[in-house]
DNA sequence: GTGAAAGCGCTAACAC
DNA sequence: GTGTTAGCGCTTTCAC
């Protein structure tokens, strides 16, 4: 049969080298007490000598458990996802879970291809930082599976959530253009489905609406998340008789994107017209002009999903299947001209 | 004991609901063609109707295989290692193997941890897109278990690697500046041991001799790879008496925020100086301006890294611990007034 | 405090 | 073509 390289040690070994059984062993393995020091040694130092790692098949299987979590992101490219991966590793290592990740490149296919590895007991569970699956066929999972959705909501999924309030989000964001004076405020959206997009164009629209500025379809362009929509949507609003003097985007990408195209066309961004975009990524800093954006809480978010995704592994019923809610932050910079 | 949710159906259910033994179950899940026709449609029928997948741990246990690959980064913001990745998932996919990937923070003892699912058996070979390792412990590690470097090699290290070849790459990069008529050729790079980051110094200066410039060692500023060295750099070079016309940058990061410091002092970055980085990451495409730097081919790098590490996997002899070379790319952009 | 032994779910001889 | 069965490495009852 297929073995390993080179025959690694098993239990067996190290019991017949410390001259005890293999349920010491295992004691030893699992820091449980009722071993006396005597054993406890002679086991340590066989495993040592022998240079012996438990075989995590093994316990796993005896324990149906693996203490590892999957996270599927629809694109590795997109830092937010990164720092909401930092933050959930960085609560799971504090209570011996391990976050491993992959990424679905936004294909349906590749995203139940990697569900597999939940229904084939690879992991205990897995979070979604947005999928495709619709909101019946997550339901449908999460009774017998452990999943949480993180970032991105479903509308109609009975599943544990943790996202900002995109709606609120979008309306404070939208809010402050509007105090800064802006009466011409364009909206650069998606066509997509998801949360993200749908309802941060509902918190746009209560602005408005709660600002007194009358809502002019003209202004809102919606395609999709690429970054070429920035600069088109931007295109866009200067066809229109009355240009808006302000833009928000549900994205730092199209922000930008629209920036560009802006500062291409000798517009400036800040001054001319002011471009706010939605995430806080990396490039919002590092950019000129630096980049007005609400930020998400990434690592917290991670960390309170995995804390609440554990709790469901861990607890056979009364499963969380709550929509927790975290705050985000509108940070001001050169693109609005703060 | 502990059991999933809700307890799943096992091959030993599908056996007594199909009407046959667990080892024709086996067969019809495993593509064995020596079954009837009659037995498999049973089979497929039961495992239709219990809603069967199969329990990964019992199979790999038994197999002592996990068909998983373990990519471990040092820091899982860099879109470099993204585009590695999703090469690698592209190939891994068409040989029934899966990447999942972790990241190390560049902390070596969350890189030890993650090392973990080596030893435990959870994955059957590991990536490292960087790593603190040191060649001996690489070396020693590789005796027993399937290990790659991919993207950065380390010096004495007798293991699988693919990378390109870093000291050429610079080379070409300073050699273009020095065709371009550029005589005072600043470098930008860091004081990491890393090959990356030490062979691009020697191309470097390699380039300066061939092209008949003297070295100067003001020219050369060294710190870390952290965004903020740029700019330092950059005030740095000011300083000095004989200004350089063009810099060469280790990294994009760092040419980026060398490129805006420059900026910011109204010195016209493609006009008044010419800034070079490499990875050629997306920023390169989306500033203003764009940024000329060398591309690493990363998908090619992945799937080459993950078809030999599978062949190593899969020959207990002959393991193939060859330095493999990738060719990169000059891609000149305005930063440099192309 | 310790050991013997059952069994987690699966695959692969081996026998028929 | 099919079934029986041993056993992968581990944990955990149950005796002692």
């Amino acid at each position: 049969m297929a073995r390993y390289e080179i025959m690694s040690a098993t239990i067996k070994d190290v019991a017949r080298e410390a001259g005890v059984s293999v349920a010491t062993v295992s004691r030893v393995l699992n820091g449980n007490c009722n071993v006396s020091e005597y054993s406890a040694d002679k086991v340590n130092r066989a495993i040592k000598k022998l240079n012996y790692s438990p075989n995590f098949l093994g316990r796993n299987l005896r324990k149906c458990e693996t203490n590892v979590i999957l996270c599927i992101m629809p694109s590795s490219e997109h830092s937010l996802y990164s720092k909401i991966i930092a933050g959930m590793q960085s609560y799971a290592s504090k209570v011996g879970y391990d976050i491993i990740s992959a990424s679905s490149n936004n294909t349906s296919t590749v995203e139940v291809r990697q569900m597999n590895m939940l229904f084939n007991r690879t992991v205990d569970g897995v979070v979604l930082l947005g999928t495709s699956l619709s909101a019946e066929q997550i339901n449908e999972l999460s009774v017998n599976y452990n999943i949480a959705l993180c970032c991105e909501g479903v509308i109609g999924a009975n599943v544990l959530t943790v996202a900002v309030n995109d709606e609120k989000a979008a309306y404070d964001a939208v809010m402050k253009l509007a105090e800064k004076g802006h009466r011409r405020i364009g909206f650069i959206g998606t066509n997509s489905p998801a949360i993200s997009s749908t309802s941060r164009e509902v918190g746009y629209k209560k602005a408005l609406e709660d600002s007194g500025i009358a809502y002019d379809e003209k202004l809102v362009y919606k395609d999709s998340f690429d970054y070429e929509c920035g600069a088109a949507a931007f295109d866009y609003f200067l066809t229109i008789e009355d240009r808006p003097t302000a833009v928000f985007a549900v994205s730092d990408l199209l922000a930008i994107s629209a920036i560009h195209r802006s500062e291409d066309l000798g517009i400036r961004v800040g001054s001319d017209i002011s471009i706010m975009g939605f995430d806080n990524i990396f490039m919002c800093e590092a950019m000129l002009p630096t980049v007005s954006t609400v930020e998400q809480p990434c690592a917290e978010m991670g960390e309170l999903v995995i804390a609440k995704l554990i709790h469901n592994i861990r607890s056979e019923k009364d499963k969380d299947n709550a929509y927790y809610t975290v705050d985000h932050r509108l940070i001001m910079r050169h693109s609005t001209g703060d």
